[in-house]
DNA sequence: TACACTAATTGTAAATTATACAAAAAGCTT
DNA sequence: AAGCTTTTTGTATAATTTACAATTAGTGTA
């Protein structure tokens, strides 16, 4: 490790034994939000520890040595959801000195959005307790938590429009209004019924079934799935939602 | 630090030694794009030393201990380009256990817009050689620079998009072609002169001036103006551009 | 069976915006 | 004064958005 020195500046920090550089260690920080029947919610933790004992805290863990970060990100996602094949993407790095009391701790933030409903009722290897919080009542959190939380829910608006996360919180075969309410609660916004519907209507990825809602007390909605594949061509050519 | 131990995983990671998580780094690699008379360029320094040794690199250094990971970007950033009042933003975490032959080493990157012409001849503090590159002709870069340049390029495109980082490439009396050149560059893209300046008119965020070029041999173009606090308003509202 | 009820679906006219050009204007140059 | 170049304005058409209204297809009820 000896030859990496800092460069830039020569006079100071050339003072500084390269080993101080290598006592700080970084976390991966899981925001992790829920959408349900127009209900937009997110997991936390209570902690059991000091610090911050007992407050509650985005779920989150120190990386191992030999790990990725994005594997990091994955495992917790796992350990707390059961879930595996969700996408989860980095969001921001937090790395204030003083953000964590007990040491240099800089903290990646991870975001994904699941369906509460897939969820098994996860093991309790995890000792603290684990709950889902309305984004509109949201305690007092550890840490810098309540900053990335945020953030999050800025980048979580922004990559409804640009991704395809909003897929995993529909069920396979949806009717375009629970399609359109997805948008509603996470944009917060509504929209005309029948201009959403026309818009929506030219996405090739939204394949019409010949199939329709059944036992509901109204005209039942015809069926649509979602065509990941199409998605995917149409990113790549710069697609993004315009609502 | 004995009490934060990681918590998810209770089995395997409870015999890892806390002190083993406390021995990365982490550094800031910035990404400092510059952009004049249509051109844009992107900052490279040679490395004098293994690992790496002569290949080019994005400028970059171990985050100082008691260092904020902003106040890092902001710290190289005017090393190299003597610029304080540019705005440095974060892209994103590149984090692969392998990604730093040497240890360790997660590194964030940081992207910059700056005009070349500003720049003071940079004092020779900074050992190895730095280069302007042109966007189109990066030659092999060091570590996982490529990359970092590539992610943060098309970062560069969202940004210009929908933040005022444009407005510190363009002089402070600037006309509409100087204006539009900038989004045609950056984006990649050329736009109807007429239909691009009747879209603009309508920001308030750029005032007109009683004023126009001169000793120029054709018709003088009027000048405007940058005005930051409109252009805040604005954003605050949800602004963005659509080119 | 017919009628009411609800939400889905389709339709439409007006307003707005985008697009592709063309024409006119204003300096400098010769 | 005529020509050159780029700015600036204009315009007719097409395309899209918007705000509603009307219609439809089921279920539940009289």
């Amino acid at each position: 490790m000896e030859n990496y020195q800092p460069r830039l500046l020569q006079d100071d920090l050339y003072s500084i034994p390269i080993d101080e550089f290598f006592k700080s260690a970084f976390s991966v920080d899981c925001v992790i939000f829920g959408y349900h029947e127009c209900e937009l919610r997110v997991l936390l933790i209570q902690r059991g520890t000091e610090p911050f004992e007992n407050y509650w805290a985005l779920p989150g863990d120190l990386v191992y040595p030999n790990e990725d970060l994005d594997s990091a990100a994955s495992r917790i996602l796992k350990d707390l959801t059961t879930l595996t094949n969700i996408p989860i993407k980095q969001v921001k790095t937090f790395g204030k000195v003083d953000r964590h009391p007990l040491g240099r701790v800089i903290t990646v933030a991870y975001l994904a959005l699941v369906e509460p409903a897939d969820l098994a009722p996860h093991a309790s290897s995890w000792a603290s307790q684990t709950q889902w919080h309305s984004i509109n009542e949201i305690p007092q959190l550890a840490f810098d938590h309540r900053q990335i939380l945020d953030v999050s829910l800025d980048e979580l608006k922004n990559r409804v429009l640009h991704e395809d996360i909003w897929s995993k919180v529909l069920p396979s075969k949806f009717t375009l209004t629970q399609f359109q309410e997805v948008f509603e609660t996470i944009l917060g916004k509504s929209f005309d019924k029948g201009n959403f519907r026309k818009k929506v209507a030219k996405y090739k990825f939204l394949k019409q079934l010949d199939e329709a809602q059944k036992n509901v007390s109204h005209r039942p909605s015809l069926l649509y799935t979602f065509e990941a594949q199409k998605f995917a061509e149409m990113k790549l050519k710069g697609f993004s939602f315009e609502f």
